[in-house]
RNA sequence: UCGGCAGUAGCUCAGCGGUAGAGCGUCCGACUGUUAAUCGGAUGGUCGUAGGUUCGAUCCCUACCUGCCGAGCCA
């Protein structure tokens, strides 16, 4: 058995696969069968005169997403998409079709496909991104691998808020209690890294935020990687050789799906490269006024958007501005600890700001990636769990961390989603996961 | 939750106060090089729902439903 990856290979030999066909166009005494088996795409001439009658019949009747398994030589043929074909010599189908196909070769709008994305999964742009979803997804584990971390797992049913802020999905358990699915795996990441030293979690991530936009789900998978002893500078290298990292791996191995998206790869190089700037919270401000002033404003950002007050957080219209001016990531950082969680580590130089930094990926695609240096003093984290009303026997053992071997210690969360659709070049994150969770999308 | 936009054939859309349109798809036929083939034929509708205005509403008005985009929140 073959694959139609591998068809380059095996150049005038009789191969056999396993495949179903996307679409079909007849010439009378010619069929072309376009022919997919989850390694790529490919085509398929039927000859009236190499096959017999009912082999030729056979073919003529194939319906789309019909299962069949064609045998033949293959052939190195200019004509072909991809060069090369398979020149068929007995066919044998699968179960007909009950109905018409519905995703027919015709465009289709993204909610339509989504409401069929079990079918939609099969084809070309879903097979493309999908596949570099899992090209990320590997690049990140074995680039945490070679960097000495292990994957210690965090549990999704929580018992409180990580941050205390965001809405949580509360799970009855049976009438006596209440948890919720996790927002964040960090505090426990926090107790592996004071483990084991390099760590990360890896899994589902649940926000219950009534977000309809194209950067927000409802289910989305983050990686949390953790270090301790580690500081905020040794943080953000760790994120940038992650990110350039990944992107190598993708335009390394990876271009053909890229190709199939259309995707200009000539906008990720520069992020493969590393040397991502650095600004400080308090110098975007200054940059954001500029490019305001300029009225040089990149694409979807409102033409009345106005520069950012010291001590108010960046609406999206701002991150989209700031990474606009870069041509790779571009990391802010030490933003005022007023605005953000309670556990992060206050900057010695200057105590009204955190040691913490956003990623925000280029061409608009916004934060990928939120870390910070986190709270090792006992006293002082008291303090901030009691300034955030937050119940403090709920982080009991989180203080243990600080009661027993405390380390300065850092990490950080990146979205997988936010990532992909950025390598991508896709518009939306609903098509950087298999099946997405959306307010208004449950099903499939 | 707030703001903007939309809902018409299987899909993508056009349309208009006077009995509903196109392209594509699908099916049948022709064709030995298709690449979103081409040509001929066939198939296709509760114009989101409910009221209202009008001689007459898919069109105008109101409410509601659903979806999309954005804001907030954040990965």
């Amino acid at each position: 058995m073959a694959f139609i990856r591998d068809l380059g290979k095996h150049i005038d030999e009789t191969v056999t696969l396993d495949a179903w066909l996307t679409d079909k166009s007849s010439k009378g005494k010619l069929h072309f069968l376009k022919l997919r088996d989850g390694t790529g795409f490919a085509q398929a001439t039927v000859f009236k005169n190499d096959v017999t009658e009912d082999v030729f019949e056979a073919a003529r009747r194939l319906s789309q997403e019909q299962a069949v398994r064609v045998t033949g030589v293959v052939r190195a043929d200019d004509r072909a998409p991809g060069g090369v074909e398979l020149a068929v010599r007995d066919l044998v189908v699968g179960a007909e079709g009950q109905g018409e196909y519905p995703i027919t070769p015709k465009e289709h709008g993204i909610d339509f496909l989504l409401d069929r994305r079990h079918l939609h999964v099969r084809h070309r742009r879903p097979w493309a991104i999908l596949r570099v979803r899992d090209a990320v997804q590997r690049a990140l584990t074995d680039f945490f691998h070679e960097e000495g971390f292990i994957r210690f797992d965090a549990p999704f049913f929580t018992p409180n808020a990580a941050e205390g802020t965001t809405n949580l999905f509360e799970i009855d358990l049976f009438g006596e209690d209440k948890a919720y699915l996790s927002q964040s795996g960090q505090l426990y990441a926090e107790a592996g890294a004071l483990s084991f030293g390099k760590v990360y979690t890896f899994g589902p991530t649940f926000r219950a935020e009534k977000s309809k936009t194209r950067r927000h789900l409802l289910e989305f998978w983050m990686i949390e990687p953790e270090v301790a002893p580690s500081t905020h500078d040794e943080n953000m290298a760790l994120q940038e050789r992650m990110i350039s990292f990944v992107v190598r791996r993708v335009l390394e191995r990876h271009a053909e799906e890229l190709r199939v998206l259309e995707r200009d790869v000539e906008k990720l190089r520069p992020a493969s490269e590393g040397n991502f700037p650095r600004v400080t919270y308090t110098d975007a401000l200054d940059l954001l006024r500029r490019v305001i002033a300029s009225g040089n404003l990149p694409e979807n950002v409102p033409a009345d958007t106005q520069p950012v007050e010291w001590g108010d957080d960046f609406g999206a219209p701002h991150e989209t501005i700031i990474g606009a001016q870069f041509d790779r990531p571009v990391i802010i950082e030490r933003y005022p600890a007023a605005i953000k969680a309670f556990y992060m580590q206050p900057d010695p130089q200057d105590p009204r700001v955190a040691l913490c930094d956003d990623m925000i990926a280029p061409e608009g695609y916004g934060e990928i990636i939120g870390g910070s240096e986190r709270i090792h003093d006992y006293d002082l984290l008291r303090r901030r769990i009691e300034e955030h009303d937050l119940p403090m026997e709920a982080f009991e053992w989180y203080l243990d961390l600080r009661r027993y071997g405390s380390v300065p210690h850092a990490g950080f969360g990146l979205g997988l989603e936010r990532l992909v659709a950025w390598i991508t070049g896709i518009d939306h994150l609903r098509e950087a996961i298999p099946f997405p969770r959306m307010l208004t999308r449950m099903t499939p």
